[in-house]
DNA sequence: CGGTGGGAGTGAATCGATTCAAACGCCCTC
DNA sequence: GAGGGCGTTTGAATCGATTCACTCCCACCG
């Protein structure tokens, strides 16, 4: 049933090693050969066996990728940039979701282990580097996407958070606002973390400025709209008079939630500043300003420097790529009339 | 540097052939020996080759799945139905996004064919069914998603869009609606036009029902929000009172492109439904009304059909299930008062 | 005319897990 | 004590593409 190179080599009278010649260096192979070896792999259908190739290659042309969240727009942008880079090695992605579980982000680690694919681009879940150190030993390159360890003992790809999370708020402050609320949580996911952090360190340098944290389970839609139930139901006065929302899918929500029945105005009442700019933050009922991350740069650069590892082995200096975010303002921030 | 079966069986004193029956059938070896090799695995960090376990075993435990376009979330949760199913055998799910474009789609079934993975899952872009004939005929099941075979020589698994088209403006028609839009295209894609064909079948049942189209590029957010725009422009008295998008993706767009500064109340002036019932549907601003397929079903069903075509070869009789849509009423379908 | 350089092609060895027919112990029975 | 049966283990053969040391052969040179 299944043709090998050896039924094309018999079919075009050459040996296997021609055959593979043909496959792979065909400039060094006589034309007329070339044409023969060509005519019989079209005849028979011959179709390469990608596991006997990586068998003997000892290494996959793939690279597997781990991320939270695939519904997550910034995080198909990150594949997408990464396929973009790996494409042009002539490789390919393996997409994971771990969806913040940490069994499963554990069983595509196996699996890509198994698969000797050539690297790993992970957004860890948890600190658990020592799993990541021993894959590493035993010869998969890693990196981080999206976080920085903390040792730096991996190479990495992250954005400011802390820098984007002050950008947001000092935006907010610029425009007139100064009861600022941060929505979003968990704690337990470092992206959320630093961006507070940030808005603190902004808030902080306006003595009449005050942020309030209004804490959510996960980073969604649908908790976002009920965050921002909560602050439509309260008294007009003690309602911020901005929101700055850990990523978008989350702010998508808290306008929603706000909106309900002609409830608060945006951005009138409220101000409101998200993160990420998924391409839906501008297509919103009033169009969301955001904190933008270079997400296709960020994957297209991780493959990158997992690449450079993988050719470098162990003598590397590992890279630790820092990119700075960018504000991007739409109506929902628009300054108040007389501020 | 790489631990192979054959450094396992040395550290534990045994063959390798042991060390591999410990590995697929432990039942087979004494406990002992078991124990033994296990220590010796966990040693030595012996981490199995998919790539040799593979070229033995002649298919991969993959199986691969082309969809038209990864950021709908109805085709990650086809993908996750499919996974859930995959998962059962232990077997994984590769993605491959062909982002409705062909050249695309014919690289990812090479590369699929080259893995000699289990089977594929596709969602055809064109009728290049000569393409899937051939992939076939060389060993690799096919089976379609989300469209039927015109002549049933592939498994299928579909839903009904033509019943769902009709479904849709009844609802519209029975909630007083009578001037309907249908906002969708391009024409290429089969749903569109089954959509479009049901749509046209429930508004002839009723002759003061007229039935107009406005025709997008692609199914995306940003079409619908133009189409929306472009209505809200109109005199009033030529709006339509109901507008039918093709898919939620354009019905969002739609409604954002409706309700700019307060323009077009949904529903009071404009009734909106859109078709797939997206988790976003149900948390915009106005609450969508839609029509619902049961995506991860039919990833599920697909892997099922696959695997069993899989598993009885030629003599096998293909398979068509087709599921039928299911109306989800919500807000922008409110009943006009009075109506 | 012998010698040399190089382009073209060869084919056995290799990667690592799996398989399966055969061998090995060991106990029990006649 | 020979023989049968059974549970366990063995190890050579296998999957298919790639590699590389080697052979061939022809052209060109002195």
């Amino acid at each position: 049933m299944a043709v090998s190179v050896r039924d094309v080599a018999a079919a075009a009278s050459v040996s296997v090693g021609t055959v593979s010649n043909v496959l792979n260096r065909p400039d060094k192979v006589a034309p007329a050969t070339v044409a023969r070896v060509t005519a019989a792999i079209e005849e028979l259908g011959f179709v390469r066996n990608d596991a006997a190739r990586q068998l003997r290659a000892g290494r996959s042309r793939s690279i597997g990728l781990v991320v939270l969240d695939v519904r997550n727009p910034f995080f198909t942008d990150v594949a997408r940039g990464a396929e973009d880079r790996a494409a042009e090695e002539g490789m390919t992605i393996l997409v994971g979701n771990s969806d913040e579980n940490s069994d499963r982000e554990g069983s595509y680690l196996d699996l890509f282990e198994e698969q000797r694919v050539h690297g790993v681009l992970i957004s860890p879940l948890t600190d658990d580097l020592p799993r990541l150190e021993r894959l590493r030993s035993r010869g998969t390159p890693v990196v981080l996407v999206d976080r920085e360890s903390a040792d730096r003992r991996f190479s990495s790809v992250a954005v400011d958070d802390v820098a984007g999370g002050s950008l947001a708020v000092r935006h907010l402050v610029e425009t007139g606002r100064r009861r600022i609320a941060f929505v979003g949580g968990p704690r337990s996911i470092r992206q959320v973390v630093d961006r507070l952090e940030g808005a603190r360190l902004a808030a902080a340098d306006h003595p009449d400025v005050t942020l309030e944290v209004v804490e959510t389970e996960s980073l969604t839609v649908l908790q976002g709209r009920a965050a921002g139930e909560a602050i439509r139901a309260r008294p007009a006065s003690e309602r911020p008079d901005a929101i700055f929302a850990a990523n978008d899918l989350l702010a998508v929500g808290v306008l929603q939630g706000l909106m309900i029945q002609g409830g608060v105005r945006v951005p009138e009442e409220i101000a409101l500043i998200g993160y990420d700019d998924i391409d839906f933050a501008s297509a919103t009922v009033v169009p969301l300003s955001s904190i933008r991350q270079p997400a296709s740069l960020i994957g297209y650069t991780a493959v990158d420097l997992l690449l450079k590892e993988a050719s470098l082995g162990d003598d590397f200096e590992r890279d630790h790529v820092v990119f700075q975010p960018e504000l991007v303002v739409r109506d929902s921030t628009r300054p108040r009339i007389g501020a």
